[in-house]
DNA sequence: TACGGACCTTTC
DNA sequence: AAAGGTCCGT
């Protein structure tokens, strides 16, 4: 196990921001100013000190940097995204993270438990799957189970277990990626180039454009993905697509979206999707405020 | 192609 | 009712 510590400003890294955005679902706080979290092979048991956060974990203090993305921020990216979108201030300085989970499969069959979903719900499906995995040390959950080991777990079980019509897709996707190679044949699509990602991951049952973003950008680290999400649209056409504003979201216009922020924004625009669902949360709540029904 | 509806269940 | 969608019908 290691010990370090991370000396990081409230600014460049709130870690309730970031673990409770719905990128990753393996985070919790315990009390005030502890959080615990597992990714991949990894726990980190972290603490708020004085000027950052002590951590334990059995990763190094490079997992934990490269988990959190600490190289660059929200505040480099915004100017190139548009400094003078609404909030785009309050947004880059909110510590808020792209993070960088480092086990695609985990990242995969958590976003299969996303769809019409919500994020409490999402995070207990996702921490129930986990527990088919083997232990951690010191009790600090499980790793996540390995792809023979999701596709035989039978739909009933998760049936019962609350996972609704998901059920099938789960050992179903994980059956899939095996008959194409397993753990290689993810890394391969991790190492490769974002269209051939993106074209493989939508032909699981399952997984459709938005889930298929999601994995890319997040597990396989590829900027150009762009998950257009319910808030991500609502941002989009009120910044970008005032003509779309209130209708809905086509796959033509899935991708308009993510074409138009790639041209401007290339590898960084992964970046923006963050951004724009950062800024519909908080345009939401000025919404709230200022029109009462 | 584009639109509507169903889909499991929980949570607000 | 709505939830960070996807699939299957017209």
């Amino acid at each position: 196990m290691n010990e370090f510590e991370i000396a990081i400003s409230a600014k460049e890294l709130d870690l309730d921001h970031c673990v409770m955005s719905g990128q990753v679902f393996r985070w919790s706080r315990h009390g005030e100013g502890r959080w615990l979290g597992i990714d991949g092979e990894h726990w980190y048991a972290v603490e708020k000190i004085d000027g950052g956060f002590a951590v334990q974990s059995t990763g190094t203090e490079a997992d934990f940097r490269a988990h959190f993305r600490l190289e660059e921020t929200l505040v480099d990216v915004v100017a190139e995204i548009d400094a003078s979108l609404p909030e785009s201030a309050a947004v880059a300085a909110s510590g808020f993270r792209l993070m960088r989970p480092s086990c695609p499969r985990e990242t995969l069959f958590a976003f299969l438990c996303s769809p019409n979903n919500h994020l409490l719900r999402i995070t207990s499906m996702v921490n129930a799957l986990a527990e088919f995995g083997e232990p951690m040390s010191r009790g600090h959950g499980h790793r996540f189970p390995s792809l023979e080991r999701i596709a035989g777990i039978e739909e009933s079980e998760l049936r019962a277990k609350g996972f609704g019509y998901r059920s099938p897709r789960i050992p179903g996707a994980a059956r899939a990626i095996l008959e194409r190679g397993g753990e290689s044949y993810l890394a391969e699509l991790k190492s490769g180039p974002y269209e051939t990602a993106f074209n493989e991951l939508i032909k699981i049952d399952g997984i459709g454009p938005k889930l298929s973003d999601c994995i890319c950008l997040f597990a396989f680290d590829q900027g150009l993905a762009v998950p257009v999400d319910t808030h991500m649209w609502q941002a989009a056409t009120r910044n970008f697509f005032p003509q779309w504003h209130g209708t809905a979201l086509t796959e033509l216009r899935y991708r308009a979206v993510g074409d138009y922020l790639r041209s401007r924004l290339g590898e960084r625009a992964g970046w923006a999707h963050l951004y724009l669902y950062r800024e519909n949360q908080v345009m939401a709540r000025s919404r709230k405020y200022t029109e009462p029904k």
